[in-house]
DNA sequence: TGCGAGCGGGG
DNA sequence: GTGTACGCTCGCA
């Protein structure tokens, strides 16, 4: 019979004679889960032999054969493949004994191949991916180690569809007894007491069930008679339900390796992946946890959203990830009330059921109202990795996408490098130091005489290595003839000589991505919400091809491609600010690596967006290759202070409207330690600035916010710095003002102490003691009538952000005051460039008010850039407006 | 400005 | 499992 279904997930066991089969686990087009087996698939590797090979060869029994092979090798360009031999074996457990004892002896010259996991190994050679579909010729296979259907297969192969099948998804949630919360959990002692579970799609008609390790009934609550029982009605269940999905909020580090540790202290099985004959397994990996289901894939709603670079969030718990993401919280109960809650009346243990109850499905939630698993679903088809692998680092799937590519055109894939090589690569680059892309030197302050013009390059290291054919495989290696040599002095072999596998895949990449959002424009509902997550990924994974060759775990690290790509970067960009004011009435006011903002005369946006577009054409049919500057937006007046910190005042034609905006990059008015005002009166100041160019105006509104300071009008609410308790306050050691304030509240109030994970708000009051001393709660200081500190909320909290802002636009910290020289006020009543109310020629729809989503994303815009080095297209332009809508990702305005 | 230590989520 | 995996924020020099 054929079967044919989406992968989900791989393994392999040894039969008797040690011969692998395969375990391909996956989903029929219906939603039926299938097993399906292949035992006709051998481990191998390359050696590229010396004069030793052939007496070290009869040494290793478990070589079964050696055939010559003509491969090419992964780094530098090669005019024809070198003669390798494939050395197969059975059992791929041999391979990195055989490997090393190879390398040791020196019996071969160079090792290939030899640490591909045995599933990837099968996967890349028969070319099937991660959440692809399978066709299988097979049979039923009667097995007991599957806890699903099973078939013998004769045949696999990849089947061409991009259709996602239904999947079942099960959300969990543990509570623990603890006997001392001030001390960690023990797993040994401290038994489990209730597991929360969601299900979607409903398990017997409900979607929600709580198993409680006590005798207590209710609804969609079932009571056990102690936690053994329990434990052993969750396996069942799992087992009946069948789930692919199971999730959780930090599941990986906390509830699947507790249910562990509980399952062997009764001694349960810890069987319940698809399989009976492999246990769930927990791998701590440095501060990394992961935990394994064979058969089903484990989805971590709080690891995915950390590595997210789209969103930040200032803290990741469950509670606030929940507000923002699905406007619900958590309900409410304290951590070290769990004992008494369980030990108390019935209503207090129910409130604690509700409580895990809820948490379970805020994660279920997240999953798939805000459909975190699409683009890695995406991911997986494109990269090829199964979809557990795929929520590690960025640099393993641009490995095993390039894995396949290497083997469809005769390509060996280079090892991965020792820990020792990636010391020696650490250390070396921080000797020499990374050049990283080129920010032009602003012309700072206000820019406000036209209208300022933001162009872009699309893609601009993808293009990079596309344009000039930079690759692993193209690099010039040994003295060949130059093909061309790149900035940084590597040279690499023309397209018409080979085109490189890199550039080739990019170009796959880029053309998937265009054909995706052009069909996602005639498409709706399911198959909408695939394209937009396939065309995310697709972003992703060509944006990470040129970090991944600079990044020192990678196998092809090759510091001479990555060094190449930002050497054309920074030509790129200077060459393209020179050709613009050769061409155009324009300066080039500011750039960032891939963005170029130019200053014009023009005070009508329409116009200024017809230069924009004109600019753009002509810049593009000029530039080399694939390179193109895209025209993204206009800012009406422009201020930058530094690199990498501007504000602009953005117009937008929408729906037959001008719509205004102030954007801001890198300038920062939402930061922990600030309290309300500072953000208030920064904004304040920067609107001033920007929309009337009224610096004066400004300075004056400036004077009275500090004028009320002084008097004491600012209601204490804007004066209140709130940061969090994160460990007990004995364990702190210097003192800062909102631990001391902890203290002061435990003396005054014994009998509800402060608590870990609790957030103080605090204000500064008056007084000749430390700082930190005179941190005190808002509420008493309004109670007592007590003063605040003034002088501390001018000189600490709003001068340095709004000083730096005034100083771009040429007020020193003395005029602000109105301390300074009487010189000053000349100048500011004189000075034309204090005073100029400038001309906005369209009718201007008042901004629209951001929801609190966007307010966040928006202020952590900026802070990705800043962690990412490259992360395409948006990197650093300034045009990046995130908005969180229905998706993972993320809409990326312009792009 | 640059570096090292320490923490995260969960209960 | 043909394994070996952080990344940021804050405090201090």
């Amino acid at each position: 019979m054929k079967l044919i279904f989406q992968l989900l997930d791989v393994d392999y066991f040894l039969n008797g004679g040690k011969k692998p089969t395969i375990r391909l686990f996956g989903k029929t087009a219906s939603g039926n889960a299938v097993c399906v087996f292949y035992d006709k698939f051998l481990p191998y590797f390359f050696i590229k032999p010396n004069d030793k090979t052939a007496d070290a060869l009869p040494a290793h029994r478990e070589i079964v054969s050696a055939e010559k092979v003509e491969k090419f090798l992964p780094i530098g360009h090669q005019q024809a493949p070198t003669p390798l031999l494939k050395l197969t074996l059975t059992n791929p457990q041999d391979v990195p004994r055989i490997r090393d004892t190879f390398l040791e002896n020196k019996s071969c010259d160079e090792v290939f191949e030899a640490d591909i996991l045995f599933k990837y190994r099968f996967m890349v050679d028969f070319n099937i991916h991660g959440m692809g579909w399978v066709e299988a010729e097979c049979t039923i296979a009667p097995t007991k180690t599957v806890s699903v259907p099973a078939y013998h297969a004769e045949t696999i192969a990849p089947v061409a569809n991009e259709a996602n099948t239904g999947l079942k998804y099960l959300a969990l949630d543990i509570e623990c007894l603890p006997t001392d919360t001030r001390r960690p959990l023990d797993p040994k002692n401290n038994t489990i007491i209730m597991i929360a579970l969601s299900f979607e799609p409903a398990y017997r008609g409900q979607t929600s069930l709580v198993l409680v390790a006590k005798q207590l009934q209710g609804k969609e609550t079932k009571g056990f008679q102690n936690e053994k029982e329990m434990l052993a009605e969750f396996l069942t269940i799992i087992d009946t339900y069948d789930p692919d999905i199971v999730t959780g909020y930090n599941i990986n580090s906390f509830d699947l390796p507790y249910i562990l540790d509980r399952l062997d202290a009764h001694r349960l099985p810890r069987t319940f992946g698809r399989v009976k004959d492999k246990p769930v397994f927990a791998k701590k990996i440095g501060l990394f946890q992961e935990c394994g289901l064979p058969g089903r894939v484990v989805v971590d709603p709080y690891q995915i959203l950390r590595r997210d670079p789209w969103i930040k969030f200032h803290r990741y718990n469950l509670n606030t990830v929940a507000k923002e993401l699905l406007n619900e919280e958590k309900l409410d109960v304290v951590y070290s009330d769990i004992p008494k809650l369980w030990a108390g009346a019935r209503e207090e243990t129910s409130h604690l059921v509700e409580y895990a109850r809820k948490d379970a499905d805020l994660s279920l939630k997240l999953v798939i109202k805000k459909e975190l698993l699409d683009k890695f679903l995406e991911l997986s088809k494109i990269s090829g990795l199964l979809l557990q692998d795929c929520f590690s680092g960025q640099a393993t799937r641009v490995e095993t996408m390039l894995m396949y590519e290497f083997k469809k055109r005769n390509f060996v894939m280079q090892a991965r490098p020792s820990q020792h090589l990636v010391n020696q690569r650490t250390k070396e680059r921080e000797k020499i130091g990374i050049k990283g892309a080129t920010v032009l030197e602003p012309k700072k302050g206000l820019h406000a005489e036209g209208c300022t013009l933001v162009l872009d390059f699309r893609s601009l290291y993808p293009s990079i290595m596309r344009s000039f054919n930079i690759s692993t495989d193209t690099l010039i290696l040994n003295g060949q003839a130059a093909s061309h040599t790149s900035p940084s002095g590597a040279s690499f072999v023309t397209q018409e000589v080979r085109e490189g596998i890199m550039p080739s895949v990019l170009t796959k990449l880029l053309d998937a991505r265009s054909a995706a959002k052009k069909l996602m424009k005639s498409e709706t509902g399911e198959k909408r919400k695939m394209l937009n997550a396939r065309q995310l990924a697709l972003k992703d994974i060509s944006n990470s091809i040129y970090g991944y060759t600079g990044y020192v775990r990678a196998r092809l690290y090759v510091m001479d491609v990555a060094n190449s790509i930002t050497a054309y970067g920074r030509q790129n960009i200077e060459t393209t600010k020179k050709l613009i004011e050769d061409s155009f009435p324009v300066e080039v006011i500011y750039g960032d690596t891939d963005s170029l903002l130019m200053k014009t005369t023009i005070t009508n946006p329409e116009e200024a967006y017809k230069l924009g577009n004109t600019i753009s054409r002509k810049i593009s049919d000029a530039l080399p290759g694939y390179l193109e500057l895209e025209f993204e937006k206009i800012y009406r007046t422009f201020l930058v202070l530094t690199k990498k910190r501007y504000a602009g005042w953005k117009f937008v034609f929408e729906g037959g409207v001008w719509k205004d905006d102030i954007e801001m990059k890198g300038i920062e008015t939402i930061r922990r330690d600030w309290c309300p005002l500072v953000s208030e009166t920064t904004k304040h100041v920067i609107d001033v600035i920007l929309k009337e160019g009224d610096i004066q105006k400004a300075i004056t509104s400036l004077r009275e916010v500090l004028e009320k300071l002084k008097e004491g009008e600012i209601p204490l609410e804007k004066l209140t710095i709130v940061k969090g308790i994160t460990r007990s306050l004995e364990s702190y050691e210097g003192i800062s003002p909102h631990i001391e304030l902890a203290r002061k509240l435990n003396t005054r109030n014994p009998s509800e102490p402060v608590k870990i994970g609790d957030r103080l708000g605090f204000v500064i009051i008056k007084g000749n003691q430390l700082l930190s001393k005179r941190a005190e709660d808002p509420e008493y200081v309004r109670k007592h009538n007590i003063s605040i500190d003034s002088e501390y909320y001018i000189y600490s909290q709003l001068l340095p952000p709004i000083e730096r802002i005034l100083n771009a636009v040429g007020v020193s910290r003395s005029e602000v005051l109105g301390s300074g020289r009487q010189t000053n006020i000349m100048d500011i009543l004189t000075g034309t460039k204090r005073k100029m109310k400038h001309t906005i020629d369209v009718t201007v729809r008042q901004p629209q008010s951001l929801n609190g989503w966007e307010g966040l994303v928006c202020k952590t815009c900026s802070k990705s850039y800043r962690r990412m080095p490259l992360a395409g297209a948006c990197d650093c332009g300034g045009d990046l407006l995130i908005s969180y809508h229905g998706s993972m990702g993320t809409k990326i305005i312009g792009n």
